[in-house]
DNA sequence: GTCTATATAAGGATAGAC
DNA sequence: GTCTATCCTTATATAGAC
């Protein structure tokens, strides 16, 4: 039973700036500041500023994956997609804030030409493969990663214009009617060959 | 009959930098090199970097009032809406490879605390009231706002995907979804009363 | 209006004492 | 494992010659 260490309370820091800040405009010394340590016990943790990304993104696949497997197995689909859509809802001040943390890292990388881009992507990979694998069980075999992609790219969109705007009502309604789209998808999973 | 002058330039190639590499991470030094000046001319246009970000919203703003405008007001609503969302498909290599130009520099001014990020939101507004302008001539005058808003959301969903997982494939696809929604909803504007 | 030279600050990164 | 001190580079910005 560890506390938790000097490497681990950087990362969770630096997981939080990255993402309010962006992680170019977040200097070694806003996040040394925040854990309270010196810039240069910094360098005993982690060798550069891409060897802390890489941790932040290690830490988010991690924090992905188990917040889908706490969704469950032994409820239906279409909960499991509801629990994900509803990410919106349960998060909506920080999004309405600093929007999503995966479109927005993805995005700033894209334009950095940083090598960490295809690694932050994967997140997203995460995400689609699960929702997929949702709209399998519903019986949609051929479309299933379209409509996944559909769910996701619908969830961005909420989150970018939601925190542009500042507009809550918009999220509210936009969110709505996601589900609503999904509660008229037909469940073809009953029906065999 | 002039010429484009420097002033001109700069602000040219500080738009593109500032749409491919972010505004952060551009520097003088790249804009500067892009033009074909030196640094210290630089400051003879524009008293700071903010200065230039400013010049670059109005252009913005200009370049989205010319466009809505050029889309004209002799053909039906429905064919200029579908003129907003086939700008994802003209514009799809730009945007696969740097997202949004709207989206992207609102989501980075956000996270920088900029002042400009009132400003740059402002595009989004140009957009919305033309949109939501669309959906009143189509009879949605009470929901002509959230109508506009979900056209916004769902474009710039597909903007930060299709970026994000390089995917013209799904850009295309839901592009035509998108079609699909406006082609069903209903013209309202012929029953009166 | 354009240039060179320079001031000033900040950021990433290293060395070495404790 | 943490600190202070320092190096190197880059960035914004200014001064002043041409």
């Amino acid at each position: 039973m560890s506390r938790s260490t000097t490497r681990e309370r950087i990362e969770e820091k630096a997981d939080t700036l990255f993402y309010e800040s962006g992680f170019e405009a977040t200097s070694f010394a806003e996040i040394a500041g925040a854990v309270g340590i010196s810039r240069g016990n910094f360098y005993h943790h982690f060798k550069s500023k891409d060897d802390i990304l890489d941790a932040v993104i290690d830490r988010r696949m991690a924090a992905t994956q188990a917040m889908l497997e706490s969704w469950g197995t032994d409820v239906p689909s279409k909960d499991r997609i509801r629990s994900f859509i509803r990410i919106l809802m349960t998060n909506r001040t920080k999004i309405m804030a600093f929007g999503c943390p995966v479109g927005t890292l993805t995005t700033e990388l894209t334009k950095l030409g940083h090598v960490a881009e295809t690694r932050a992507t994967e997140i997203f990979g995460l995400f689609r493969d699960w929702l997929a694998l949702q709209f399998t069980a519903l019986g949609y075999q051929d479309d299933a990663e379209s409509l996944a992609l559909h769910v996701l790219g619908r969830s961005q969109g909420i989150a970018v214009l939601a925190c542009a705007l500042k507009d809550e009502a918009f999220l509210r309604a936009e969110v709505t009617a996601l589900e609503v789209w999904l509660d008229q998808l037909p469940d073809k999973s009953s029906m065999k060959g």
